[in-house]
RNA sequence: GGUUGUAUAGUUCAUUGGUAGAACGCUAAAUUUAAGAUUUAGAAGUAGCAGGUUCGAUUCUUGUUAUAACCA
């Protein structure tokens, strides 16, 4: 037998060797436009932002896209898997301010430093595509697509609210509003309007909706989530005349349009509220100083949904009257209420407070009297009456003069028919979704190429000019756009009329850049945008792996863009994303001193009284399993894992715990366990490269122990295939742990006839098996097997089906459904035979003794069951 | 509060309408100058709880509890 410890993996010394040959033989590139008769396969990773390191997110992420990449290639793929970066972005910006570093550069570097680390942990990528979003090269050819959307009309101007810091003067997101202040400044935060730029998303509302039903392959909660944000309501607009209109109220403001999905509940009305930007808001605003000040108040409380949804509803009376469109005698107050937005619906809304619990607090909360209108089935509506809490389930109406007895639905029809007969209301469906804002006064994004001209408007600037560079001389001391204050970089002449003119300062929001980059990916050389013959032929992405917290946003906007590019007749297909895996997040334990600060994993050391400071021996106190992040100090860095266990290590534990969807924990004894294993890998398959020659053949017979051996590896062969088809890398890595072992123990009848030729066998394919997971060691493997083909050319292996038949059976036999005992058998074996041989069977024959059997229950090849008695 | 998912060995997960498995960890022994070492042997389970369907339920189903994410 072999001194086994002779065999020793070093990974120091193969990883970057194996590197550099799938390098050299350019094993991972691909044409732009492949081969029409080899079945393509795009699999891509959400790209990274380039923060200057890499996390364990990115390894897990990564690590599972390239085991695909690698397994779809061995099966005979055209496999496109790019990398690039996500390069614009305030942290550059915020680099800049405090340490005097230029954007461009320090995200650069950080490139730099990420793409070594993705390059040592052996991914499988075509290099030659790589791009940054932060080139000219690739926003230059945004600029094009931006124009090209424009002038069909997806991109508009308009003045909108926005969240002002006066103190940065700046537009902060909704996120970045903290208890209506600034995240940065700390700044109370005003509303603001300004002029932005925005992509016309709702536009596509109904077809972002209907695609959704396409998308088979993508998690039914990204899917929900993504319906929910798009918030499709059918309901009614209806039109309030007002009771008594000031002299100086002009048309337009003298009835009030209020959308409702519940038309149902009109006669249950207590009072109108409009929102605080209404147009009669800001008329009465003008001469009454409590209105003003409550609009101020408003404005002061940010524009985001969950702020709203948090702020007490608050409102004040306007003094003015709506006249009820089914009772012309009934008038209703209006009210400017803090819950009601100008950008949803009309910015209007009736208030029905027994139906709804926003509006009966309102009611009760200012003393609004208000009556029931809806029941649940069966209660009596002489005495079913709501006080305090609002019945907003399924019901009958009441109250409701027409539409008495009516259920919900019915009620709703009927009324929007009334409406509708009466010329004051329709049918009409609202979504939640808004258009998409993409204007960022911020220097590090994509310019957005139109010209200001003082006597032509909007001039986009002409595409033989672009890109629209950004400048490099920039001064980030001061507060506000750096753009808007270059000295000269706005001004220019327009290119219509020559005149003085300005560019537009503002820069693309972020998801803009990776509204399109996987289009780009298929020629990312190309002087279009888009190519248009790559493009078809590579899209859609076929597998598109990342967060779960990119469910929405970015999502949403690459599914609009794509359908946007299909307009404008730039892509081919509608949805970009065929199937979509969102990975669960790499936790870790946390760790806090005894003052109750986090102590990062590093710090510490483990004794047989618990974690202590390595340094002070002060005790640590083991907190809960956390998302790795920097302030819980948490995290492990890669980079260190990489040095201390190799790549391979990292890839194999990071997908071997848990189904790639959850969480996973990273511990340290995993890491460990995972390298132990690894090496005992490569010792099995090194010992049988030093006991069995190369070219063993298969004997004619062979013994038991063989046979067996050759099924268990043909068996393997199966189950991981159907593993990695199914995305549960952590169920193959389990088999592969069994085959090992099988051939680990199948050392000991070495000497049977066979057991050279299945050893080889095994040890062979438990080497191809494990090469999208373990690339490196894997080629080591095989070159020590003296194989010269590479694992990265070597085509996935195939069972043999004569070998996965089982050759015995066992039997379970059950009395009563109660195990009594087992039986061997040949598979298929007739079942009169396997009964009497049941029946036969010691502790059964004992249990049947003096019973009666009343049925026989018969699963071939698995089990027979007596009911017996009575 | 709602939606969705999950619940199986100490841990992380497989599996199946028909004998519940793996890995790690753990225990013991052996080997080694040494080990994040190796080998051998072993323990560990009422499949969250309560019903229903069935000859038979961990699996299907209803309810419930716990937990997570998302929404509100």
């Amino acid at each position: 037998m072999s001194d086994s410890s002779s065999f020793s993996y070093n990974f120091q010394h193969t990883e970057p060797f194996w590197q550099q040959e799938w390098e050299k033989r350019r094993l991972f590139d691909v044409p732009n436009v492949p081969d029409v008769n080899a079945p393509k396969y795009y699999v891509l990773e959400m790209f990274p932002y380039p923060s200057g390191q890499l996390h364990m997110g990115h390894v897990r992420n990564y690590t599972l896209g390239d085991v695909v990449a690698r397994y779809k290639r061995a099966r005979g793929y055209s496999v496109l898997h790019p990398m690039g970066w996500d390069a614009f972005g305030l942290p550059a910006e915020n680099a800049a301010k405090s340490r005097g570093v230029s954007p461009a550069k320090w995200t650069m570097e950080n490139i730099a430093a990420m793409r070594a680390e993705l390059k040592r942990l052996g991914f499988s990528l075509n290099w030659d595509r790589e791009f940054a979003t932060c080139q000219p090269e690739y926003y230059g050819q945004q600029q094009k697509l931006i124009l090209r959307l424009m002038k069909e009309g997806l991109l508009e101007r308009r003045e909108s609210w926005v969240n002002w810091d006066p103190e940065d003067q700046t537009v902060l997101a909704n996120e970045q509003v903290i208890d209506g202040r600034g995240w940065r400044s700390g700044a109370l935060i005003e509303k603001k309007q300004l002029f932005q730029w925005f992509f016309k998303i709702t536009k596509f509302a109904q077809p972002l909706l209907d695609g959704l039903k396409t998308l088979d392959n993508w998690p039914e909660r990204v899917k929900t989530m993504q319906e929910r944000w798009l918030g499709r309501s059918e309901g009614a607009k209806v039109k309030f005349a007002l009771d008594n209109a000031p002299a100086d109220f002009e048309e337009a403001i003298q009835s009030v349009e209020v959308f409702t999905t519940r038309p149902d509940t009109l006669f249950g009305m207590a009072f109108l509220a409009i929102s605080a930007d209404h147009p009669i808001a800001a008329k009465l605003a003008t001469n009454n100083p409590k209105i003003a000040d409550f609009i101020a108040e408003c404005h002061r409380m940010g524009t985001s949904e969950e702020v709203i949804e948090k702020a007490e509803k608050k409102g004040v009376d306007t003094g003015l009257y709506v006249i009820h469109p089914f009772m012309p005698d009934q008038k209703f107050p209006i009210w400017i209420a803090n819950f009601v937005l100008m950008d949803y619906g009309t910015g209007a809304v009736f208030g029905c407070p027994s139906g709804d619990q926003r509006d009966i607090d309102f009611a009760l909360k200012y003393n609004l009297s208000f009556k029931t209108v809806v029941m649940p089935q069966g209660e009596d509506p002489a005495q079913f009456v709501v006080t305090d809490k609002p019945h907003t389930g399924d019901g009958i109406l009441i109250n409701s003069d027409f539409l008495n007895g009516l259920t919900i639905a019915q009620a709703k029809k009927t009324a929007i028919t009334r409406l509708e007969e009466m010329g004051i209301g329709e049918k009409i469906v609202n979504w939640r979704l808004r258009d998409w804002g993409l204007s960022r006064q911020r220097y590090w994004g994509c310019p957005i190429p139109v010209i200001h001209c003082p006597t032509c408007g909007v001039v986009p600037v002409p595409e033989d000019q672009l890109p629209v560079v950004l400048p490099e001389d920039v001064d980030f001391s001061l507060s506000g756009n750096p753009l808007d204050n270059h000295p000269t970089w706005k001004h220019v002449n327009c290119p219509k009329c020559h005149g003085k003119a300005q560019r537009e300062t503002d820069t693309c929001d972020t998801f803009v850049d990776s509204s399109w980059y996987f289009a780009r990916f298929t020629a990312p050389h190309s002087n279009d945008p888009i190519d248009h013959e790559a493009v078809n032929r590579w899209m859609p992405v076929d597998q598109y792996i990342g967060g779960i917290e990119h469910a929405i946003l970015h999502l949403l906007y690459a599914r609009f863009f794509t359908r946007a590019l299909n307009t404008i007749d730039e892509v081919g297909m509608e949805e970009p994303f065929k199937a979509l895996f969102t990975q669960g997040m790499v936790m870790h334990e946390s760790y806090k001193d005894a003052a109750g600060e986090w102590v990062s994993p590093d710090e510490i050391k483990k004794t047989d009284a618990g974690f202590v400071k390595h340094d002070t021996g002060e005790a640590i106190t083991v907190g809960r399993v956390e998302k790795m992040s920097k302030s819980k100090k948490n995290t492990i860095a890669p980079s260190v894992i990489i040095e201390r266990f190799g790549a391979d290590t990292a890839r194999w534990f990071i997908l071997s715990d848990n189904p790639p969807e959850r969480d996973m924990e990273w511990t340290e004894e995993g890491a460990v366990a995972t390298s132990r294993f690894l090496q005992r890998l490569y010792r099995v398959v090194s010992i049988i490269a030093q006991d069995v020659p190369a070219d063993v053949a298969l004997p004619e017979q062979l013994a038991q122990s063989a046979d067996d051996l050759r099924r268990m590896t043909h068996r393997t062969i199966v189950s991981v295939t159907e593993a990695l088809d199914g995305f549960a890398m952590n169920v193959a890595i389990a088999r592969l742990h069994e085959l090992t072992n099988a051939v680990a123990d199948a050392e000991k009848q070495a000497k049977e006839v066979g057991m050279d030729f299945a050893r080889r066998e095994a040890a062979y394919m438990l080497s191809l098996l494990s090469g999208p997971l373990v690339p490196h060691m894997a080629e080591d493997m095989v070159r020590l097997l003296g194989v010269s083909e590479l694992v990265a050319q070597t085509a996935w292996p195939t069972a043999e089906e004569s070998l996965l038949a089982a050759t015995r059976v066992v039997i379970a036999v059950q009395i009563k459904g109660k195990l009594r005992g087992t039986i061997e058998v040949a598979p298929d074996m007739d079942k009169g035979a396997v009964i009497e041989l049941a029946r036969a069977e010691k502790t059964v024959a004992k249990f049947l003794d003096g019973q009666t059997i009343v049925k026989t229950i018969y699963v071939p090849n698995k089990i027979v069951n007596f009911v017996v008695g009575g």
